[in-house]
DNA sequence: ATGAAAGCGCTAACAA
DNA sequence: TTGTTAGCGCTTTCAT
């Protein structure tokens, strides 16, 4: 591996010089820029980004936390953090991954290792440890998801208000008045998703004079089949952020002899690919991870840069009309 | 922060008995040791990785390169990426993501950089240039699966083999004998899961005496669906290895009155949760995407360390028994 | 516009 | 057993 002593020596300049053109740090002759240009065309020289990192106090590195525990990502979390690869990568930086526990304990220790120059967080709580230990290492971060109360934190969410009304929308249109909200059960008591839409969803039940009505079942398909009854007794639309009990709910209705959207109209969270693969396919609201995952990257390279103050970003779920939702029966 | 300088003065040592006490390197006098350790605890003294590694000559960081394009991850690639992130800390080590072309092109450039120590190589082609550029850098890596003529490839992939063979094993105990395959079209001709499915389903109803049937349709709900009156005509049972037309075969059947698993026993390859989704919940092969992400990493870094030699190993998709199949009907 | 030289924080000969 | 010191390959003042 030839190294910018190499290339120096090759074009009869001095290493400074190498490094500024490599960099554009310093304004350099063409003539010369060309002369180095050449040598490291030549050698094939690819500059060791380890040493520039401890020479430069930056390492272009930037580490992505995700919780190490069996708590399961929604399933866009693939997508989710190859983007977040990809939009790092499309910046120079490297992007590691950080399995670390929620208490902070883990992010400290790696933080101490001086190998990032800034941090994503993914799967935040509405009260997070691990944002007082970045702030205390001093090391820049960045938000996917957020706190209660996320004032002055660099980050990017879902727009739970606007998903929801997005929902509502859809089914309004179609005539339903009776829209029931089906969250699902998490171990963690505060997980902001589920807290936000629904918060979001009791505001506008208020709003526009609709009588909430709200589940909170476990993610899994029995529990979705049990729903079953409750729903089309007193919903004309039910609205489910829960996989499992989705399919749960939908088969007891098959075997109920109900017939979707006839008997009820069927709006679900999740990925349109598997919305697919219900009869008849699903109308979704599908979460924008990939998108997530970017932004979340490029506000911390941003903010690394000093580039643009980037303003928190709040992206809607998308979504995708499916055959699972019709007009209220009269 | 503080630095080996630090701690070396507040323990009234060199920096070379510190850095002897931290890596053990060299022996020490338990009295200097102690010294050495307090003074590390009282400063909160933590190691610079990257000075460590540009002096040592390893990075101690490793790569999971991975295809940038949109070919879509079978759906166990979250807890594989994750479960890489694990292995690798848990030898502490960082894994960085390289989304990198199939060409090889982009992982050239940044095996230049100097930055890992080695690679771990998913979705490995049965001809893959990436591996030629690996070679020729001197990089050590390992992959997950494998090309078509993998001796002397330090390499973990699944054992198609055994995994058809369990699915066959099943449903002949049931007293299937009309047993058909289903596997999804790709846009990569020689995608190795498949081809060596179809060799393995192959091979193994020749010895068992069995006629083989073998379907490739798109992955999709209708192209499954499609597939219907052929396969209850034809099979008792099927082998379904594509997701996305699994779902359409099932809602097919519902369709044209047939019933699961009285009409046709079905297995599946998907995850459990997905396979709990449907109606009746399938008996699936899944696969063992957490432990193939371990193993790769580890595989790695034991060559990394010149520790064991590690034999490649090859792991079945792992079955579990749903209520999809059933005794074929006399 | 270019060069000389002092580090970045650590490891690892080599000496003592 | 411990210390001295020369790097690792690069960036970045400070001179020129």
């Amino acid at each position: 591996m030839p190294t910018v002593r190499d290339v120096a020596e090759r074009a009869g300049v001095s290493v400074a010089t190498v490094s500024f053109v490599l960099n554009g740090t310093k304004p350099v002759t063409p003539a010369t820029r060309q002369r180095v240009e050449s040598a490291v065309a030549e050698l094939g020289y690819r500059r060791n980004e380890l040493a520039r990192a401890l020479a430069s106090r930056r390492t272009r590195i930037v580490a992505l936390a995700h919780p190490t525990g069996e708590h399961r990502f929604g399933s866009s979390t693939p997508d989710f953090v190859t983007s977040a690869g990809r939009a790092a990568r499309s910046r120079g930086y490297h992007l590691v991954l950080w399995p670390v526990d929620t208490d902070g304990g883990e992010l400290r220790e790696l933080l101490g290792q001086g190998l990032v120059d800034g941090v994503v967080l993914m799967e935040v709580r509405m009260e997070d440890p691990r944002i007082g230990v970045l702030r205390t290492a001093g090391t820049p971060f960045a938000l996917i998801g957020r706190t209660a109360d996320p004032a002055g934190l660099v980050h990017v969410d879902i727009d739970f208000d606007r998903s929801v009304a997005i929902a509502l929308d859809h089914l309004q249109k179609l005539g339903h008045r009776d829209i029931a909200l089906v969250t699902a059960r998490s171990p963690l008591p505060d997980y902001g998703p589920k807290v936000r839409t629904r918060a979001a969803y009791e505001r506008l039940c208020a709003e526009r004079g609709l009588t909430p009505q709200l589940y909170d079942c476990d993610p899994t398909a029995p529990a979705g089949r049990a729903l079953v009854p409750e729903l089309v007794e007193r919903a004309t639309a039910v609205v489910l952020m829960n996989e499992y009990a989705t399919f749960g709910v939908l088969t007891g209705l098959a075997h109920a002899g109900y017939v979707v959207p006839r008997d009820l109209s069927v709006v679900a969270f999740m990925s349109p690919d598997m919305g697919a693969l219900a009869d008849p396919p699903l109308t979704v609201l599908h979460s924008p991870g990939p998108d997530l995952g970017r932004l979340g990257v490029e506000a911390l390279i941003d903010q690394l840069e000093g580039t643009a103050p980037t303003e928190p970003a709040l992206l809607p779920y998308v979504f995708e009309e499916g055959r699972s939702t019709a007009r209220v029966r009269a």
